[in-house]
DNA sequence: GTAAGACCTGTAGCGACTACAGAATCAAGA
DNA sequence: TCTTGATTCTGTAGTCGCTACAGGTCTTAC
């Protein structure tokens, strides 16, 4: 029954097929947000596709924004494998919030910038508009 | 002419005229951004009016998201004290794109959270399309 | 056997602060 | 003048989420 080995899945592998980078994937596994790989006899790091797995879901957790503690609790919940839609729904209600927060935040400050620009074709003269806005205290 | 003398401006009265932390101002000060201020004979600093106009308008431009390498940027063209409106404008511009491009990406972000929740409305099964769409492989 | 490439550990850096500890100074009241 | 309590001082280390080395070892194809 020995069937042809396949071949070992190294840290590079696991990099290309999940895209997050090798410097990044060790950084997990030092903070324990991955566990610690089984070992070729030479020390390298030998992962298994349900490793994979997790780090796909890392990686597309943190592209989503969620912040690595967020991460941690959704990694929790599904190891915890008897975890409710609603707790993770739960995490991620709260996450879109702050995102929604976010953009708020940053579309005001957009409307400040326009309006601080828009004042200023005025050319070359060294009497700035931005610069007055920027000395003013603070409404 | 002895003039009744003012009381000086401590560290703590320039934190709570700008807003800005005391911590932060001393930080301001190691970087760079902000000068090293006359002391008293026990080592305290003493600010000037002009310093305070400075870390406001350094405080006034983090609030609205220039990363501190524009502020020093802005500072340079203020102190250099022949800036233009247009070199003043060039660095707003730039910010403000950078601002529309984070708020694109938020909201594309936003969406794909609120799709994922509106499914989630189940209830507490195991069974959870947020963890679904966390596991897949990036398309 | 050799050589290129991938991998290893450990440490330090980024940006923009924030948070101490432990000592010294300041200013007002008794 | 002394004391007290608030403020300030320096210096260092921590935060978050990586990223970038240096200087060595392992794997693998030729």
């Amino acid at each position: 029954m020995a069937q042809p080995e396949a071949p070992k899945m190294f840290i590079g592998v696991l990099s290309k097929r999940t895209g997050c980078n090798i410097e990044t994937i060790r950084f997990y596994e030092r903070i324990g947000v991955m566990p610690k790989p089984a070992r070729t006899e030479g020390g390298h790091r030998v992962y298994t596709e349900d490793q994979l797995k997790r780090l796909t879901f890392i990686r597309r957790s943190r592209e989503l924004g969620f912040t690595l503690d967020q991460v941690r609790d959704l990694l929790g919940l599904v190891d915890g494998d008897d975890y409710t839609c609603d707790e993770v729904k739960a995490v991620t209600v709260e996450h879109a919030d702050e995102v929604r927060q976010k953009i708020a935040d940053l579309t005001k400050l957009k409307r400040v910038l326009d309006d601080m620009v828009s004042q200023c074709d005025r050319g070359d003269i060294p009497d700035c508009p931005v610069i007055d806005a920027l000395l003013e205290t603070r409404a």
